[in-house]
RNA sequence: GGGGCAUUGGCUCAACGGUAGAGCAGUUGACUCUUAAUCAAUUGGUUCGGGGUUCGAAUCCCUGAUGCCCCA
Protein backbone atom coordinates (compact mmCIF):
# COMPACT_ATOMS: atom_id res chain seq x y z
CA UNK A 1 0.00 0.00 0.00
CA UNK A 2 2.67 2.79 1.08
CA UNK A 3 4.36 1.82 -2.38
CA UNK A 4 0.95 2.22 -4.20
CA UNK A 5 0.25 5.76 -2.78
CA UNK A 6 4.42 6.67 -3.44
CA UNK A 7 3.26 5.94 -7.12
CA UNK A 8 0.35 7.41 -7.28
CA UNK A 9 2.38 10.75 -5.96
CA UNK A 10 4.83 10.40 -8.66
CA UNK A 11 4.24 13.64 -10.53
CA UNK A 12 4.60 12.41 -14.08
CA UNK A 13 1.12 10.85 -13.83
CA UNK A 14 -1.71 12.34 -15.54
CA UNK A 15 -5.20 13.03 -13.33
CA UNK A 16 -6.55 9.14 -14.72
CA UNK A 17 -3.55 7.16 -13.72
CA UNK A 18 -3.80 8.76 -10.36
CA UNK A 19 -7.45 8.05 -9.95
CA UNK A 20 -7.19 4.50 -10.42
CA UNK A 21 -4.27 4.18 -8.36
CA UNK A 22 -6.30 5.68 -5.47
CA UNK A 23 -8.81 3.25 -6.60
CA UNK A 24 -6.66 0.57 -6.21
CA UNK A 25 -5.95 1.54 -2.53
CA UNK A 26 -9.12 1.53 -1.62
CA UNK A 27 -10.26 -1.94 -3.43
CA UNK A 28 -6.90 -3.64 -1.21
CA UNK A 29 -8.35 -1.18 1.44
CA UNK A 30 -11.58 -3.44 1.39
CA UNK A 31 -9.84 -6.72 1.22
CA UNK A 32 -9.50 -7.32 -2.42
CA UNK A 33 -6.11 -8.09 -4.25
CA UNK A 34 -5.35 -6.41 -7.06
CA UNK A 35 -3.15 -9.19 -9.12
CA UNK A 36 -4.29 -12.53 -7.60
CA UNK A 37 -3.52 -15.94 -8.96
CA UNK A 38 -5.42 -19.22 -9.88
CA UNK A 39 -8.32 -18.39 -11.32
CA UNK A 40 -9.07 -20.85 -14.01
CA UNK A 41 -10.83 -19.70 -16.85
CA UNK A 42 -12.92 -22.65 -18.26
CA UNK A 43 -14.73 -20.95 -21.40
CA UNK A 44 -13.71 -18.94 -24.47
CA UNK A 45 -16.21 -16.27 -25.54
CA UNK A 46 -16.39 -17.85 -29.28
CA UNK A 47 -16.74 -21.36 -28.13
CA UNK A 48 -20.27 -20.28 -26.27
CA UNK A 49 -21.20 -18.35 -29.13
CA UNK A 50 -20.62 -20.88 -31.89
CA UNK A 51 -22.78 -23.41 -29.79
CA UNK A 52 -25.92 -21.29 -28.35
CA UNK A 53 -25.53 -18.44 -30.40
CA UNK A 54 -28.59 -19.79 -32.40
CA UNK A 55 -30.89 -20.68 -29.28
CA UNK A 56 -33.98 -18.80 -28.72
CA UNK A 57 -34.55 -16.73 -25.39
CA UNK A 58 -36.73 -19.50 -23.68
CA UNK A 59 -34.21 -22.03 -24.50
CA UNK A 60 -31.48 -20.34 -23.08
CA UNK A 61 -33.36 -20.02 -19.71
CA UNK A 62 -33.87 -23.77 -19.49
CA UNK A 63 -29.80 -23.93 -19.93
CA UNK A 64 -28.46 -25.31 -16.92
CA UNK A 65 -25.15 -25.15 -17.30
CA UNK A 66 -23.23 -22.60 -15.52
CA UNK A 67 -19.76 -20.60 -17.48
CA UNK A 68 -16.26 -19.50 -16.56
CA UNK A 69 -14.96 -16.67 -18.47
CA UNK A 70 -12.08 -14.48 -18.07
CA UNK A 71 -11.15 -11.16 -19.96
CA UNK A 72 -10.64 -7.65 -19.92
CA UNK A 73 -13.74 -4.83 -19.64
CA UNK A 74 -13.34 -3.29 -23.03
CA UNK A 75 -16.86 -1.38 -22.71
CA UNK A 76 -19.19 -0.57 -19.78
CA UNK A 77 -22.96 0.53 -19.97
CA UNK A 78 -23.88 1.13 -16.55
CA UNK A 79 -27.32 1.91 -15.32
CA UNK A 80 -28.22 2.57 -11.53
CA UNK A 81 -28.78 -1.06 -10.39
CA UNK A 82 -27.66 -3.30 -13.31
CA UNK A 83 -24.94 -3.15 -15.51
CA UNK A 84 -23.71 -3.87 -19.47
CA UNK A 85 -20.27 -4.33 -19.57
CA UNK A 86 -18.14 -6.00 -22.92
CA UNK A 87 -15.49 -8.13 -22.04
CA UNK A 88 -12.74 -9.25 -24.77
CA UNK A 89 -10.66 -12.62 -24.56
CA UNK A 90 -8.37 -14.63 -27.11
CA UNK A 91 -11.41 -15.53 -28.95
CA UNK A 92 -13.33 -11.94 -29.33
CA UNK A 93 -16.08 -10.04 -27.32
CA UNK A 94 -19.27 -10.94 -25.48
CA UNK A 95 -21.65 -8.39 -24.10
CA UNK A 96 -22.15 -9.73 -20.00
CA UNK A 97 -24.49 -8.49 -17.60
CA UNK A 98 -24.01 -7.44 -14.19
CA UNK A 99 -27.29 -7.25 -11.72
CA UNK A 100 -27.45 -6.33 -8.19
CA UNK A 101 -30.05 -8.77 -7.26
CA UNK A 102 -28.05 -11.60 -8.53
CA UNK A 103 -24.93 -10.54 -7.30
CA UNK A 104 -25.70 -8.91 -4.10
CA UNK A 105 -24.89 -5.45 -2.93
CA UNK A 106 -21.74 -6.03 -1.75
CA UNK A 107 -20.34 -7.28 -4.98
CA UNK A 108 -22.01 -5.37 -7.23
CA UNK A 109 -20.37 -2.32 -5.62
CA UNK A 110 -17.07 -3.55 -5.62
CA UNK A 111 -17.80 -4.30 -9.26
CA UNK A 112 -18.94 -0.40 -9.65
CA UNK A 113 -15.17 0.05 -8.59
CA UNK A 114 -13.82 -1.75 -11.47
CA UNK A 115 -12.41 0.29 -14.43
CA UNK A 116 -12.48 -0.10 -18.37
CA UNK A 117 -8.98 -2.04 -19.39
CA UNK A 118 -9.65 -4.46 -15.81
CA UNK A 119 -9.03 -8.37 -16.57
CA UNK A 120 -11.68 -9.99 -14.70
CA UNK A 121 -13.33 -13.22 -13.93
CA UNK A 122 -16.75 -14.23 -14.32
CA UNK A 123 -19.21 -17.29 -13.64
CA UNK A 124 -22.28 -16.83 -15.33
CA UNK A 125 -25.40 -18.48 -17.21
CA UNK A 126 -26.29 -16.92 -20.78
CA UNK A 127 -30.08 -15.31 -21.96
CA UNK A 128 -30.84 -12.82 -24.40
CA UNK A 129 -31.60 -9.60 -24.26
CA UNK A 130 -34.36 -7.66 -25.60
CA UNK A 131 -32.46 -6.63 -28.47
CA UNK A 132 -31.86 -10.37 -28.68
CA UNK A 133 -27.80 -10.43 -28.13
CA UNK A 134 -26.53 -13.70 -26.25
CA UNK A 135 -25.18 -12.14 -23.14
CA UNK A 136 -23.68 -13.78 -20.07
CA UNK A 137 -25.50 -12.76 -16.79
CA UNK A 138 -22.42 -12.69 -14.34
CA UNK A 139 -23.16 -14.77 -10.68
CA UNK A 140 -20.13 -13.91 -9.75
CA UNK A 141 -17.10 -11.20 -10.97
CA UNK A 142 -13.57 -11.30 -9.97
CA UNK A 143 -10.93 -8.64 -10.57
CA UNK A 144 -7.55 -10.34 -12.10
CA UNK A 145 -5.69 -7.77 -12.47
CA UNK A 146 -6.12 -3.69 -12.21
CA UNK A 147 -5.47 -1.63 -14.92
CA UNK A 148 -4.40 1.42 -14.25
CA UNK A 149 -3.75 3.42 -17.56
CA UNK A 150 -6.86 4.07 -19.68
CA UNK A 151 -7.27 2.66 -22.85
CA UNK A 152 -7.72 4.50 -26.21
CA UNK A 153 -11.32 5.93 -26.85
CA UNK A 154 -13.34 2.87 -28.18
CA UNK A 155 -15.09 4.46 -30.96
CA UNK A 156 -11.96 6.15 -32.96
CA UNK A 157 -9.49 3.88 -31.71
CA UNK A 158 -5.91 3.71 -31.77
CA UNK A 159 -5.03 5.82 -35.22
CA UNK A 160 -1.67 7.28 -34.51
CA UNK A 161 0.77 4.37 -35.94
CA UNK A 162 3.75 5.28 -33.83
CA UNK A 163 1.77 4.62 -30.92
CA UNK A 164 0.53 1.61 -32.22
CA UNK A 165 3.58 0.14 -33.52
CA UNK A 166 5.58 1.18 -30.33
CA UNK A 167 2.88 -0.08 -27.84
CA UNK A 168 1.69 -2.81 -29.80
CA UNK A 169 -0.19 -4.29 -26.92
CA UNK A 170 -2.23 -1.38 -26.81
CA UNK A 171 -2.78 -1.57 -30.47
CA UNK A 172 -4.09 -5.17 -30.00
CA UNK A 173 -6.14 -4.49 -27.36
CA UNK A 174 -8.32 -2.19 -29.57
CA UNK A 175 -7.41 -2.68 -33.24
CA UNK A 176 -9.34 -5.86 -34.33
CA UNK A 177 -7.60 -5.29 -37.71
CA UNK A 178 -4.36 -5.83 -35.72
CA UNK A 179 -5.61 -8.90 -34.43
CA UNK A 180 -6.79 -9.75 -37.37
CA UNK A 181 -3.79 -9.52 -39.42
CA UNK A 182 -1.43 -11.89 -36.76
CA UNK A 183 -3.87 -14.32 -36.42
CA UNK A 184 -3.36 -14.77 -40.28
CA UNK A 185 0.22 -14.32 -40.41
CA UNK A 186 0.66 -17.43 -37.87
CA UNK A 187 -1.53 -19.09 -40.05
CA UNK A 188 -0.17 -18.35 -43.31
CA UNK A 189 3.49 -19.98 -41.24
CA UNK A 190 1.94 -23.00 -40.04
CA UNK A 191 0.48 -23.16 -44.25
CA UNK A 192 3.77 -22.74 -45.27
CA UNK A 193 4.72 -25.25 -43.01
CA UNK A 194 2.98 -28.09 -43.97
CA UNK A 195 2.86 -27.06 -47.64
CA UNK A 196 6.61 -28.26 -47.17
CA UNK A 197 5.89 -30.72 -44.82
CA UNK A 198 3.78 -32.35 -47.75
CA UNK A 199 6.28 -32.27 -50.66
CA UNK A 200 8.56 -34.14 -48.30
CA UNK A 201 11.30 -31.35 -47.33
CA UNK A 202 12.50 -31.54 -44.36
CA UNK A 203 12.83 -28.02 -41.57
CA UNK A 204 16.15 -27.38 -40.27
CA UNK A 205 18.00 -24.49 -38.37
CA UNK A 206 21.37 -23.17 -39.55
CA UNK A 207 23.36 -20.31 -37.98
CA UNK A 208 21.88 -16.68 -37.78
CA UNK A 209 25.40 -15.65 -36.63
CA UNK A 210 28.10 -16.37 -39.31
CA UNK A 211 31.66 -15.76 -39.25
CA UNK A 212 31.20 -15.21 -42.94
CA UNK A 213 27.78 -13.96 -44.31
CA UNK A 214 26.66 -15.21 -47.86
CA UNK A 215 23.73 -15.85 -50.22
CA UNK A 216 22.64 -12.56 -50.57
CA UNK A 217 23.83 -9.20 -52.05
CA UNK A 218 23.11 -6.79 -48.74
CA UNK A 219 25.10 -5.17 -46.00
CA UNK A 220 25.50 -7.23 -42.70
CA UNK A 221 25.45 -6.28 -39.38
CA UNK A 222 28.29 -6.78 -37.34
CA UNK A 223 28.44 -8.38 -33.54
CA UNK A 224 31.14 -9.66 -31.57
CA UNK A 225 31.70 -12.72 -29.79
CA UNK A 226 33.69 -11.87 -26.48
CA UNK A 227 34.53 -15.51 -25.43
CA UNK A 228 35.91 -16.61 -28.96
CA UNK A 229 37.20 -13.05 -29.56
CA UNK A 230 35.85 -12.97 -32.99
CA UNK A 231 33.82 -10.52 -35.59
CA UNK A 232 30.80 -12.26 -36.32
CA UNK A 233 27.61 -11.04 -38.42
CA UNK A 234 24.04 -12.02 -38.59
CA UNK A 235 22.77 -13.60 -41.89
CA UNK A 236 21.66 -11.86 -44.39
CA UNK A 237 20.45 -15.38 -46.06
CA UNK A 238 20.52 -19.09 -44.88
CA UNK A 239 21.47 -20.18 -48.25
CA UNK A 240 25.19 -21.66 -48.04
CA UNK A 241 24.20 -23.12 -45.05
CA UNK A 242 20.93 -24.66 -46.79
CA UNK A 243 23.23 -26.01 -49.80
CA UNK A 244 25.88 -27.11 -47.34
CA UNK A 245 23.37 -29.69 -46.25
CA UNK A 246 22.44 -30.72 -49.68
CA UNK A 247 26.10 -31.71 -49.72
CA UNK A 248 25.36 -33.84 -46.77
CA UNK A 249 22.76 -35.51 -48.18
CA UNK A 250 19.75 -34.10 -47.04
CA UNK A 251 18.01 -33.45 -50.38
CA UNK A 252 15.14 -31.42 -49.80
CA UNK A 253 15.32 -29.31 -47.13
CA UNK A 254 13.69 -25.90 -45.87
CA UNK A 255 14.32 -22.96 -42.87
CA UNK A 256 11.74 -20.41 -42.38
CA UNK A 257 13.83 -17.88 -40.03
CA UNK A 258 14.91 -14.32 -39.86
CA UNK A 259 17.62 -12.43 -42.14
CA UNK A 260 18.76 -9.47 -41.12
CA UNK A 261 20.27 -6.49 -42.80
CA UNK A 262 22.03 -3.66 -42.81
CA UNK A 263 19.76 -0.87 -45.00
CA UNK A 264 16.89 1.56 -44.13
CA UNK A 265 13.25 0.90 -43.39
CA UNK A 266 10.46 1.58 -46.03
CA UNK A 267 7.15 0.40 -46.68
CA UNK A 268 8.76 -3.09 -47.53
CA UNK A 269 11.96 -3.36 -46.08
CA UNK A 270 12.43 -4.00 -42.35
CA UNK A 271 16.00 -4.64 -41.16
CA UNK A 272 15.22 -8.15 -39.70
CA UNK A 273 12.55 -9.97 -41.67
CA UNK A 274 11.36 -13.62 -42.02
CA UNK A 275 12.14 -15.79 -45.12
CA UNK A 276 11.30 -19.30 -46.20
CA UNK A 277 14.36 -20.97 -48.09
CA UNK A 278 14.18 -24.31 -49.40
CA UNK A 279 15.89 -26.49 -51.60
CA UNK A 280 15.71 -29.30 -54.14
CA UNK A 281 17.82 -31.89 -55.44
CA UNK A 282 17.57 -33.07 -58.66
CA UNK A 283 14.94 -30.43 -59.64
CA UNK A 284 15.51 -27.46 -61.82
CA UNK A 285 14.04 -23.80 -61.73
CA UNK A 286 11.30 -24.64 -63.74
CA UNK A 287 10.24 -27.45 -60.88
CA UNK A 288 9.98 -24.23 -58.51
CA UNK A 289 7.70 -22.33 -60.82
CA UNK A 290 5.34 -25.26 -60.71
CA UNK A 291 5.92 -25.73 -56.68
CA UNK A 292 5.03 -21.89 -55.81
CA UNK A 293 2.23 -22.07 -57.42
CA UNK A 294 0.67 -24.50 -55.64
CA UNK A 295 2.16 -23.59 -52.40
CA UNK A 296 0.62 -19.33 -53.04
CA UNK A 297 -2.15 -21.38 -53.71
CA UNK A 298 -2.73 -23.92 -50.95
CA UNK A 299 -1.63 -20.72 -48.68
CA UNK A 300 -4.00 -18.45 -50.21
CA UNK A 301 -6.87 -21.40 -50.05
CA UNK A 302 -6.65 -22.07 -46.67
CA UNK A 303 -6.25 -18.76 -45.52
CA UNK A 304 -8.56 -16.64 -47.49
CA UNK A 305 -10.74 -19.06 -48.16
CA UNK A 306 -9.82 -18.54 -52.30
CA UNK A 307 -7.32 -17.74 -54.69
CA UNK A 308 -7.92 -15.02 -56.25
CA UNK A 309 -7.23 -11.98 -53.58
CA UNK A 310 -7.89 -8.34 -53.68
CA UNK A 311 -4.79 -6.44 -52.32
CA UNK A 312 -4.88 -2.52 -52.28
CA UNK A 313 -7.93 -2.79 -54.52
CA UNK A 314 -6.04 -4.72 -57.17
CA UNK A 315 -7.76 -7.99 -57.52
CA UNK A 316 -5.18 -10.98 -58.32
CA UNK A 317 -5.44 -14.26 -59.09
CA UNK A 318 -3.33 -16.76 -57.62
CA UNK A 319 -4.86 -19.69 -59.89
CA UNK A 320 -2.30 -22.09 -60.82
CA UNK A 321 -1.69 -22.15 -64.37
CA UNK A 322 -2.64 -18.53 -65.10
CA UNK A 323 0.92 -17.10 -64.05
CA UNK A 324 2.66 -15.89 -66.34
CA UNK A 325 6.32 -16.79 -67.07
CA UNK A 326 8.40 -14.63 -69.19
CA UNK A 327 12.51 -14.14 -70.11
CA UNK A 328 14.15 -11.15 -68.36
CA UNK A 329 15.10 -8.95 -71.59
CA UNK A 330 11.59 -9.97 -73.15
CA UNK A 331 9.89 -8.50 -70.21
CA UNK A 332 12.07 -5.49 -70.98
CA UNK A 333 10.37 -5.14 -74.37
CA UNK A 334 6.90 -6.54 -73.69
CA UNK A 335 6.24 -4.24 -70.24
CA UNK A 336 8.83 -2.38 -69.87
CA UNK A 337 8.43 -1.26 -74.13
CA UNK A 338 12.05 -0.78 -74.46
CA UNK A 339 13.92 -2.12 -77.60
CA UNK A 340 17.66 -3.88 -77.58
CA UNK A 341 18.62 -0.29 -78.79
CA UNK A 342 18.49 0.74 -75.54
CA UNK A 343 18.80 -2.09 -73.48
CA UNK A 344 22.04 -3.48 -75.11
CA UNK A 345 23.87 0.03 -75.75
CA UNK A 346 25.68 0.97 -72.50
CA UNK A 347 25.75 4.24 -72.99
CA UNK A 348 22.55 5.20 -74.18
CA UNK A 349 21.01 3.01 -71.43
CA UNK A 350 23.01 4.44 -68.91
CA UNK A 351 22.18 8.30 -69.65
CA UNK A 352 18.21 6.73 -69.77
CA UNK A 353 18.81 5.49 -66.10
CA UNK A 354 20.24 8.93 -64.85
CA UNK A 355 17.45 10.62 -67.08
CA UNK A 356 15.15 8.68 -64.75
CA UNK A 357 16.44 10.06 -61.85
CA UNK A 358 18.71 6.62 -60.88
CA UNK A 359 22.43 6.73 -60.29
CA UNK A 360 24.82 4.49 -62.51
CA UNK A 361 28.09 4.21 -61.23
CA UNK A 362 31.27 4.14 -62.20
CA UNK A 363 32.38 1.10 -63.64
CA UNK A 364 28.72 -0.77 -63.07
CA UNK A 365 28.06 -3.41 -65.68
CA UNK A 366 25.68 -3.76 -67.94
CA UNK A 367 23.54 -6.30 -66.70
CA UNK A 368 23.28 -4.41 -63.62
CA UNK A 369 22.10 -1.34 -65.74
CA UNK A 370 19.36 -3.53 -67.09
CA UNK A 371 18.49 -4.63 -63.64
CA UNK A 372 18.01 -0.72 -62.83
CA UNK A 373 15.66 -0.49 -66.25
CA UNK A 374 13.73 -3.35 -64.79
CA UNK A 375 12.81 -2.25 -61.55
CA UNK A 376 11.87 1.37 -63.40
CA UNK A 377 10.06 0.21 -66.31
CA UNK A 378 8.99 -3.00 -65.48
CA UNK A 379 8.23 -4.30 -61.78
CA UNK A 380 5.90 -1.59 -61.09
CA UNK A 381 3.91 -2.85 -63.66
CA UNK A 382 3.56 -6.61 -62.78
CA UNK A 383 0.26 -6.62 -60.96
CA UNK A 384 -0.71 -10.23 -61.62
CA UNK A 385 1.83 -13.06 -60.53
CA UNK A 386 4.62 -13.20 -63.54
CA UNK A 387 7.76 -15.58 -62.96
CA UNK A 388 10.17 -13.46 -64.57
CA UNK A 389 13.27 -15.99 -65.32
CA UNK A 390 17.00 -16.21 -67.32
CA UNK A 391 18.29 -12.99 -65.39
CA UNK A 392 21.75 -12.21 -66.47
CA UNK A 393 24.74 -13.72 -65.02
CA UNK A 394 26.50 -10.53 -63.91
CA UNK A 395 23.72 -9.89 -61.30
CA UNK A 396 23.20 -13.86 -60.36
CA UNK A 397 26.61 -15.18 -58.41
CA UNK A 398 25.40 -18.15 -56.59
CA UNK A 399 23.05 -19.49 -60.19
CA UNK A 400 23.77 -22.03 -62.52
CA UNK A 401 24.50 -20.89 -66.10
CA UNK A 402 21.87 -21.37 -68.75
CA UNK A 403 23.36 -24.44 -71.07
CA UNK A 404 22.97 -22.63 -74.11
CA UNK A 405 23.66 -19.26 -73.38
CA UNK A 406 26.23 -18.43 -70.57
CA UNK A 407 25.48 -14.84 -70.17
CA UNK A 408 22.18 -15.94 -68.73
CA UNK A 409 21.34 -17.89 -65.15
CA UNK A 410 18.72 -20.52 -64.74
CA UNK A 411 17.28 -18.22 -62.34
CA UNK A 412 13.46 -16.39 -61.60
CA UNK A 413 12.34 -13.66 -59.53
CA UNK A 414 8.33 -13.71 -58.95
CA UNK A 415 6.79 -10.39 -58.97
CA UNK A 416 2.86 -9.42 -58.24
CA UNK A 417 1.25 -6.31 -57.02
CA UNK A 418 4.50 -4.24 -58.58
CA UNK A 419 6.89 -5.78 -56.14
CA UNK A 420 9.06 -8.76 -55.78
CA UNK A 421 8.13 -11.79 -53.60
CA UNK A 422 10.34 -14.74 -54.69
CA UNK A 423 13.96 -15.04 -55.75
CA UNK A 424 14.63 -18.80 -56.78
CA UNK A 425 17.28 -20.60 -59.36
CA UNK A 426 18.96 -23.62 -60.52
CA UNK A 427 21.83 -23.63 -58.17
CA UNK A 428 25.65 -23.61 -59.35
CA UNK A 429 27.12 -26.97 -57.99
CA UNK A 430 30.73 -26.52 -60.07
CA UNK A 431 33.04 -25.41 -57.38
CA UNK A 432 35.85 -24.16 -60.21
CA UNK A 433 33.04 -21.80 -61.52
CA UNK A 434 31.74 -20.63 -58.17
CA UNK A 435 35.12 -19.81 -57.09
CA UNK A 436 35.31 -17.72 -60.07
CA UNK A 437 32.06 -15.69 -59.39
CA UNK A 438 33.52 -15.38 -55.65
CA UNK A 439 36.52 -13.91 -57.07
CA UNK A 440 34.59 -11.48 -59.48
CA UNK A 441 32.36 -10.30 -56.16
CA UNK A 442 35.45 -9.82 -54.37
CA UNK A 443 37.15 -7.79 -56.97
CA UNK A 444 34.00 -5.16 -56.85
CA UNK A 445 33.88 -5.25 -52.87
CA UNK A 446 37.24 -4.37 -53.64
CA UNK A 447 36.54 -1.70 -55.74
CA UNK A 448 34.11 -0.51 -52.87
CA UNK A 449 30.59 -2.32 -53.30
CA UNK A 450 30.09 -2.83 -49.67
CA UNK A 451 26.81 -5.05 -50.75
CA UNK A 452 29.04 -7.58 -52.92
CA UNK A 453 29.45 -11.00 -51.80
CA UNK A 454 32.41 -12.50 -49.67
CA UNK A 455 34.48 -15.51 -50.29
CA UNK A 456 33.66 -18.15 -48.47
CA UNK A 457 36.52 -21.38 -48.55
CA UNK A 458 34.43 -23.78 -46.78
CA UNK A 459 31.42 -23.54 -49.25
CA UNK A 460 33.62 -24.19 -51.49
CA UNK A 461 35.11 -27.00 -50.10
CA UNK A 462 31.63 -28.19 -49.61
CA UNK A 463 31.09 -28.02 -53.52
CA UNK A 464 34.27 -29.87 -54.06
CA UNK A 465 32.98 -32.80 -52.20
CA UNK A 466 29.87 -32.46 -54.71
CA UNK A 467 26.56 -31.19 -54.60
CA UNK A 468 23.62 -32.65 -56.50
CA UNK A 469 21.99 -30.81 -59.00
CA UNK A 470 19.35 -28.72 -57.08
CA UNK A 471 17.33 -25.57 -57.25
CA UNK A 472 16.51 -23.48 -54.71
CA UNK A 473 14.52 -20.76 -53.83
CA UNK A 474 13.86 -17.98 -50.67
CA UNK A 475 10.36 -16.32 -50.29
CA UNK A 476 9.62 -12.99 -48.00
CA UNK A 477 7.24 -14.22 -45.52
CA UNK A 478 6.54 -10.72 -44.21
CA UNK A 479 5.67 -9.71 -48.12
CA UNK A 480 3.41 -13.27 -48.46
CA UNK A 481 1.26 -11.84 -45.25
CA UNK A 482 1.37 -8.19 -46.81
CA UNK A 483 -0.23 -9.66 -49.69
CA UNK A 484 -2.84 -12.12 -48.29
CA UNK A 485 -3.97 -9.42 -45.38
CA UNK A 486 -4.29 -6.77 -47.68
CA UNK A 487 -1.50 -4.38 -45.49
CA UNK A 488 0.17 -1.48 -47.30
CA UNK A 489 3.25 -1.21 -45.42
CA UNK A 490 5.62 -4.39 -44.12
CA UNK A 491 5.30 -2.47 -40.18
CA UNK A 492 1.38 -3.86 -40.35
CA UNK A 493 2.50 -7.32 -40.65
CA UNK A 494 5.64 -7.39 -38.13
CA UNK A 495 4.10 -7.27 -34.11
CA UNK A 496 7.62 -5.14 -33.27
CA UNK A 497 8.72 -3.16 -36.38
CA UNK A 498 12.13 -1.19 -36.21
CA UNK A 499 11.56 2.17 -34.64
CA UNK A 500 14.20 4.67 -33.21
CA UNK A 501 13.99 4.38 -29.52
CA UNK A 502 11.58 7.14 -27.92
CA UNK A 503 13.86 8.98 -25.68
C1' G B 1 21.18 10.49 -47.73
C1' G B 2 17.23 14.23 -50.09
C1' G B 3 12.15 16.28 -50.27
C1' G B 4 7.05 16.75 -48.44
C1' C B 5 3.55 16.20 -44.40
C1' A B 6 2.47 15.53 -39.24
C1' U B 7 3.20 16.23 -33.71
C1' U B 8 -2.42 20.41 -29.21
C1' G B 9 -5.37 16.77 -22.29
C1' G B 10 -5.14 9.41 -21.62
C1' C B 11 -7.47 8.84 -26.94
C1' U B 12 -9.86 11.22 -31.56
C1' C B 13 -9.75 16.06 -33.27
C1' A B 14 -10.83 21.88 -33.42
C1' A B 15 -8.67 26.67 -32.98
C1' C B 16 -4.17 29.14 -38.28
C1' G B 17 -1.24 36.21 -35.07
C1' G B 18 -5.43 38.31 -30.16
C1' U B 19 -8.42 34.71 -23.30
C1' A B 20 -6.24 27.00 -25.86
C1' G B 21 -11.71 24.28 -27.01
C1' A B 22 -15.05 19.83 -28.18
C1' G B 23 -16.28 14.54 -28.06
C1' C B 24 -14.87 10.07 -25.65
C1' A B 25 -12.30 8.43 -21.21
C1' G B 26 -12.00 10.31 -15.85
C1' U B 27 -14.65 12.43 -11.36
C1' U B 28 -19.71 13.49 -8.84
C1' G B 29 -24.87 12.59 -9.19
C1' A B 30 -29.55 10.29 -11.64
C1' C B 31 -31.13 5.76 -14.06
C1' U B 32 -33.40 -2.26 -14.03
C1' C B 33 -32.36 -4.17 -21.46
C1' U B 34 -27.84 -0.87 -23.03
C1' U B 35 -24.78 -1.72 -27.42
C1' A B 36 -20.54 5.04 -29.68
C1' A B 37 -26.44 4.06 -23.71
C1' U B 38 -28.71 8.71 -21.95
C1' C B 39 -29.16 13.21 -18.73
C1' A B 40 -26.85 16.99 -15.34
C1' A B 41 -22.48 18.95 -13.20
C1' U B 42 -17.15 18.81 -13.27
C1' U B 43 -11.41 17.84 -13.24
C1' G B 44 -7.45 17.74 -16.52
C1' G B 45 -2.73 21.55 -21.07
C1' U B 46 5.47 23.00 -20.80
C1' U B 47 0.19 23.15 -27.83
C1' C B 48 7.09 17.59 -29.33
C1' G B 49 12.13 20.21 -27.39
C1' G B 50 15.29 24.68 -28.02
C1' G B 51 15.99 29.53 -30.07
C1' G B 52 14.04 33.87 -32.74
C1' U B 53 10.36 37.66 -34.89
C1' U B 54 6.20 40.35 -32.52
C1' C B 55 2.92 44.62 -27.93
C1' G B 56 1.20 39.52 -28.27
C1' A B 57 2.99 32.85 -31.06
C1' A B 58 -0.29 26.41 -30.87
C1' U B 59 -0.29 29.66 -35.31
C1' C B 60 5.26 33.08 -38.60
C1' C B 61 10.94 32.05 -39.03
C1' C B 62 15.37 28.98 -37.63
C1' U B 63 17.04 24.51 -35.33
C1' G B 64 16.65 19.69 -33.20
C1' A B 65 13.60 15.02 -32.07
C1' U B 66 10.18 11.31 -33.50
C1' G B 67 6.70 9.30 -36.99
C1' C B 68 4.43 8.80 -41.87
C1' C B 69 4.76 9.21 -47.28
C1' C B 70 7.71 9.82 -51.70
C1' C B 71 12.54 9.70 -53.88
C1' A B 72 17.81 7.93 -53.67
Amino acid sequence: MPMLESFANRDDLNEVVKNRVAKSCDLLEAGYALYPNGFRKQDDFSEIRAEYEGLEADELESLEREFCCAGRIVANRSFGKVAFFQMLDRSGKMQCYADREVLGTDQYSIFKKFDMGDIVGVTGTLFRTKTGELTLSCTSIKLLTKSIRPLPEKYHGLKDVEIRYRQRYVDLIVTPRTREIFRKRTQIVREFRRFMEGHGFMEVETPMMQPIPGGATARPFVTHHNALDIQLYMRIAPELYLKRLLVGGFEKVFEINRNFRNEGTSTQHNPEFTMCEFYWAYATFEDLMDLTEQLFAHIAQAVCGTTVITYQEQEVDLTPGKWTRMGFLESLEKVGGHTAELYEDYDRLAAYIRERGEKVIKGEKLAKLQAKLFDLDVEPKLIQPHFIYHYPTDISPLSRKNEKDPSITDRFELFMTGRELANAFSELNDPVDQRLRFLDQVAEKEAGDEEAHFMDEDYLRALEYGMPPAAGQGIGIDRLVMLLTDSASIREVILFPLLKPEI
